[in-house]
RNA sequence: GCCGGGGUAGCUCAGCCGGUAGAGCGCCGGGCUGUUAACCCGGUGGUCGGGGGUUCGAGUCCCCUCCCCGGCGCCA
């Protein structure tokens, strides 16, 4: 029951109503005035049912309302539910009184818009059943990534949005104006979770991640939910088992609970199926080249793979895979070298199948104070901004490691969409800010 | 940033070799007692993204500019 003593929609139909006065509440679908009678398709967060409406069957002077419902109001109807195989879903409501909270003017979304319309009228584009599986989706992979992790015992924690510099180069940054200074949107918690690891040990955080790239593609948004990770004495593997594990659960979660949105939007089920089973293939970097060579690509040792030979590497695989031990210079300055291999790094990426490509990113920290030093200058960044993060490797130095994952991304792969900027209700991109 | 496509009615679009704009849907009025993207009849609807130029005349040709979409690079 909710407040008021209306109930939820999809109630009519999955309870014993038939028969009985019920109260339904939500927004009007899909109206038909035919004759004497008006059709009404009603919209809760559950589900739609037809509410029929009869002037007969109403009070003296309802009628007019009615005859003004247009989609989108706003109401509230009591009336008995009756089965009727020319109602969809085989039950409606037969409307013994109407109370309507807001007539809507002609409503601007009737399924043939484009994109760039339906941007501008996103505030509204989001009441579709579409968005809202999408949604409903999101929310679940959200649930089951905070579930596992504290099911596995990492704190949560809540590192600044506000920074006063670069996680990694300088381009991509958000300025904005910090009291008389400048300060920069974070675009990645990792530097802070690894200060937290030194008194709570395993960590996370899930926050908006922000990049200033001009890009166009659709895989990226200026403003993201970043799920990241960092633990102490975890090393790369140890941390990719994680992230399979937490993936894994996620799609578990998924197909448990939202198989009705999976099937609205059209989502090939049996291609989410593989992966539920852990471990996910790994290959190395090499590898990954050679097979791209072998594929056809002009691409040589060294070269950082785009979004070509991502999508390419990703048709040889079912379920997400991992590449590891990509070349240094391609990577963050952060990231530790192979011992064994000083060329490469312990670094990795999770590529989801079907072409959708990376959704986490992740390796092991550099944790000598030296080496650590002389990657920052390698890089041309100013070891004065870092100072304190080079005092975690002065003051007890541990061996560290950790990933991000793009929950949109995820959410991309997982829902089967074909653009990032349906994972998000109001996407950001580029020069896009409204609504 | 680069490459490609686009901007005409509220929406989706058409508009030829330059002659001051059309359709469908929506909306409004009327009709219809079971609609499922209802249907039938009548009506309504436009600074052709903005600026400049050529021309007797520009939605159409030329120049500049703004915005949007798709792709690349970058990344999660």
């Amino acid at each position: 029951m909710l407040c008021g003593g209306a109930i939820e929609v999809r109630k009519v139909f999955t309870e014993d109503t038939v028969g009985k006065e019920v109260t339904v509440r939500g927004w009007v679908h899909r109206v038909f005035k035919v004759g004497g009678k008006v059709f009404a398709w009603v919209r809760d967060p559950t589900g739609v049912v037809q509410v029929v409406f009869e002037k007969s069957s109403l009070p003296e002077g309802t009628w007019p309302q009615v005859k003004k419902l247009t989609r989108e109001s706003s109401l509230e109807v009591r009336g008995v539910v009756r089965e009727d195989p020319r109602a969809p879903g085989g039950r409606e409501v037969l409307a013994k009184t109407l109370k309507v909270y807001g007539f809507s003017p002609p409503f601007p979304i009737r399924g043939k818009e484009e994109i760039e319309f339906l941007l501008d009228i996103r505030h509204l584009w989001l009441r579709s059943r579409r968005m809202t599986a999408i949604m409903k989706i999101k929310h679940t992979i959200l649930k089951a990534l905070r579930e596992w992790l504290l099911r596995e015992g990492w704190w949560e924690v809540t590192p600044p949005i506000l920074t006063g510099s670069a996680v990694e180069g300088g381009a991509t940054l958000f300025e904005v104006k910090y009291f008389d200074k400048k300060a920069y949107l974070s675009q990645s918690a990792q530097l802070y979770l690894e200060v937290l690891i030194y008194s709570l040990g395993k960590v996370w955080s899930l926050t908006p991640s922000f990049r200033a790239e001009k890009s166009r593609t659709r895989r990226h948004l200026s403003e993201y939910w970043h799920l990241e990770i960092e633990g102490a004495w975890y090393d790369m593997e140890d941390t990719m088992k994680v992230a399979e594990e937490m993936v894994a659960y996620a799609v578990r979660k998924v197909l448990e609970e939202r198989r009705e949105e999976l099937e609205f939007l059209g989502r090939d089920v049996s291609k989410l199926e593989p992966a539920l089973e852990t471990p996910y293939p790994k290959i190395t970097y090499d590898e990954a080249i050679e097979r791209l060579k072998a594929k056809g690509f002009n691409i040589e040792w060294g070269d950082d793979l785009g979004a070509d030979e991502e999508r390419a590497l990703t048709q040889d695989f079912e379920k997400p895979f991992f590449v590891t031990h990509f070349p240094k210079h391609i990577k963050a300055f952060y990231m530790k070298p192979d011992p064994k291999r000083p060329e490469v790094v312990l670094g990795y990426d999770l590529l989801a199948p079907e072409g959708y490509g990376e959704i986490i990113g992740g390796s092991q920290r550099e944790d000598d104070y030296d080496k650590l030093l002389q990657r920052i200058k390698e890089e041309g960044l100013n070891p004065k901004d870092y100072e304190w993060y080079l005092d975690l490797r002065k003051y007890g130095t541990v061996p560290h490691s950790g990933f991000g994952l793009g929950v949109e991304r995820l959410v991309m792969w997982v829902a089967g969409l074909d653009h990032i900027r349906d994972a998000t209700p109001f996407p950001r991109w580029r020069g896009r800010i409204y609504p």
